[in-house]
DNA sequence: GGTTAATATAAGTCACAACTTATTTAGGAG
DNA sequence: CTCCTAAATAAGTTGTGACTTATATTAACC
């Protein structure tokens, strides 16, 4: 799972989708358009990177006729939000607990569903590892 | 420096590396064990992440005779902790103010250094991305 | 000096992920 | 029903990044 919302941001495509999501919801062709304008890419290109931020759990969708109105899905910014609570001490700050108590609200408050995702081609993993 | 940054976290080999490094300071050989024995590759390999840690501001790096000392570097991890500030009021929390402000303390604290870095291998790109 | 140990670099291989074009699915309008 | 538009899926190509083995660097020790 957290494997799957790393991965996912590693694209500077599937980023700027964020980006744009940020500044509120857009239907796919919206987004394709302003994909194809900043990378030149193709409109099944701009839906394949959607699929894989709804895999990560980055993005809401919404039908709307034919439309497909998507939006920032906070639940994966949580899971980086969490990690990046592991090193709270390595910031070295007075209110790290309390950030990191943020984290943990968070967490409880979260959605749930959502099926989907990952493969894992690296070969051994032994247990108690992140990915 | 950002796309740097989620690239060399969209690795779980990488993101375990940080995971150990969070426990504490350890030279390149303790890593390059730990992570034959998890993931069964190579020194070389575990020298090739170590590198692009480093390329991405994730780890600092100190030598002590032949060995090379690895830690966290804060100053990565904070380029995530104000890319997801950007997404502060999706949150919709009462306390994120707070937590925004946190980055922006942490994002004036940072260290100063570092050359290296990053191809941007995709074709166009137009101004005012993330990327 | 030579030898061993710790790490980094070089060079080459291969799987995969990010694209492409073509097609399918599905909803609204005439 | 047919036609158009919106989006997703299918199938195929290709660049690149994560590996490999082999070698170079650098420091310590004798």
């Amino acid at each position: 799972m957290i494997g799957t919302v790393f991965d996912a941001l590693g694209d500077p495509v599937r980023r700027r989708i964020l980006e744009l999501l940020g500044d509120g919801e857009r239907p796919a062709g919206a987004i394709a358009h302003a994909l194809h304008l900043q990378f030149g890419i193709s409109q099944p290109a701009a839906s394949q990177h959607l699929r894989v931020l709804r895999g990560a759990g980055l993005v809401t969708v919404r039908a709307e006729g034919t439309r497909r109105i998507y939006g920032v899905d906070t639940a994966g910014l949580a899971v980086i939000q969490d990690w990046l609570a592991r090193f709270a001490d390595a910031f070295a700050q007075p209110l790290d607990a309390l950030e990191t108590e943020l984290a943990r609200g968070r967490r409880e408050r979260r959605r749930t569903g959502r099926a989907d995702a990952a493969r894992q081609p690296r070969p051994a993993d032994a247990p108690g590892v992140t990915a």
